[in-house]
DNA sequence: CGCGACTTTGAATAGCCTCAAGACATGTGG
DNA sequence: CCACATGTCTTGAGGCTATTCAAAGTCGCG
């Protein structure tokens, strides 16, 4: 792995020299984790920030019942326990690596060092909460105002606009896109074959999806 | 209205001595709302944060269908529009006063100045939003996996630990309750009534909430 | 190529929402 | 201080969406 890997891609460290990343690097440590192993679980202590370096990690609650819900997909650069880089908390949540996924990772106290010496990355966490706080809100309200239909169709809207294209493959399996929507795989096999037979979308071997018509789905209600 | 009002109520605002406050409350705006009125809209221009000095406020978002969601209830001492003090961006959600309130602000850009001046502020800032950002969490996944029944029990109960009393009177409109819980005024009086005639809780007339029996509340399913 | 995991499809059910009407409370003006 | 008006809450009946359970079909990995 080269150096660097993981600071460069982080926007938190955007406004840094070259070797003050440098610095930063020396500090962090790098974890590899194979498809399907466990990177963190609830109630586990959280004194680390984690960045993605390369990879997909999906973070998901348990409710009480057991039901599984998505919160949020790390990719490449996303970094996630910063929820808690000031106070000792315990995690919520449990991180899962779906494919072969490389992490680093930085102790809460060197990082708690790095912001008192670099203050522009505690200016640039603050934007990230800010982000995810909005990004959360809207989720939130979706999920419970709006119908699975609705919810699909605006996650395939958003998806597309994402990869900027009309066509691409659904990054998640059906059960994990499942929980990640508040539904069931089984409705969303459903769902997507009623917008293939209103013509909105179509549908590949491969999970990959067309979409024809993203005004029109965007009005599913 | 007293010198200090908003700025001694804040815990971000903690850590610093008095004559630092005096200095912040110098550049403090004060406003007063009366019940019913409408605080900020969506598509405002968010760039001021705001302090909740006395009363109650709602923040709430709009579904595209129209339909409503409770996102946050402000009570005094809370801090509100955090989500965008580094970036220029405009509100995504509403907020009304459900009683009179009084407000204080502070602009943009001299609160970015008074994090520069005392570093503690940002650190203070980032853990308001780290819990924020876990209890949307926590509200998102039983939203999504639990039955209105759980999330009404679960409620009952965080809102009787908050307020550390077995018997207390509801902060809601059963409509706001029902925005907040993702359900309709007509779900919530039925959940309630079976509670009660589970002997769970007893109600009493003025909105009035007594738990008889929190253990076997929160294992309502 | 074969096995296990994921996906699709179907039928039945359950939970919740909608709509509507009546009861209650709240606060206002006379 | 009472009477009334308005908004809020409760209760009922009906319908609909989405879930559950089950089984067959498909994909992809070793």
């Amino acid at each position: 792995m080269a150096s660097h890997e993981c600071v460069q891609l982080v926007p938190i460290f955007n406004d840094l020299a070259t070797n003050q990343l440098d610095t930063i690097e020396s500090i962090v440590r790098h974890h590899h984790y194979p498809a399907g192993s466990t990177i963190f679980s609830a109630s586990d202590a959280l004194d680390t920030l984690m960045i993605v370096a390369s990879g997909q990690v999906k973070v998901y609650q348990l409710a009480a019942n057991g039901r599984e819900q998505l919160l949020y997909l790390l990719q490449t650069g996303d970094i996630d326990g910063e929820a808690a880089l000031f106070e000792n908390q315990q995690r919520t949540s449990f991180g899962e690596a779906l494919v072969p996924t490389e992490v680093c990772s930085i102790r809460r106290e060197d990082f708690q060092n790095l912001m008192r010496q670099y203050p522009s990355i505690s200016i640039n966490v603050l934007n990230v909460f800010g982000k995810r706080l909005s990004q959360l809100e809207r989720q939130t309200t979706r999920a419970t105002t709006e119908s699975v239909e609705a919810r699909l169709a605006n996650y395939l809207i958003e998806t597309a606009a994402a990869l900027k294209t009309d066509t691409f493959k659904l990054p998640l399996k059906k059960k994990d896109l499942a929980t990640f929507l508040g539904t069931t795989p089984e409705s969303i096999s459903r769902k997507l074959a009623l917008f293939e037979q209103q013509a909105l979308i179509t549908q590949k071997p491969g999970k990959i999806i067309q979409i024809n018509d993203a005004d029109q789905l965007l009005l599913t209600e």
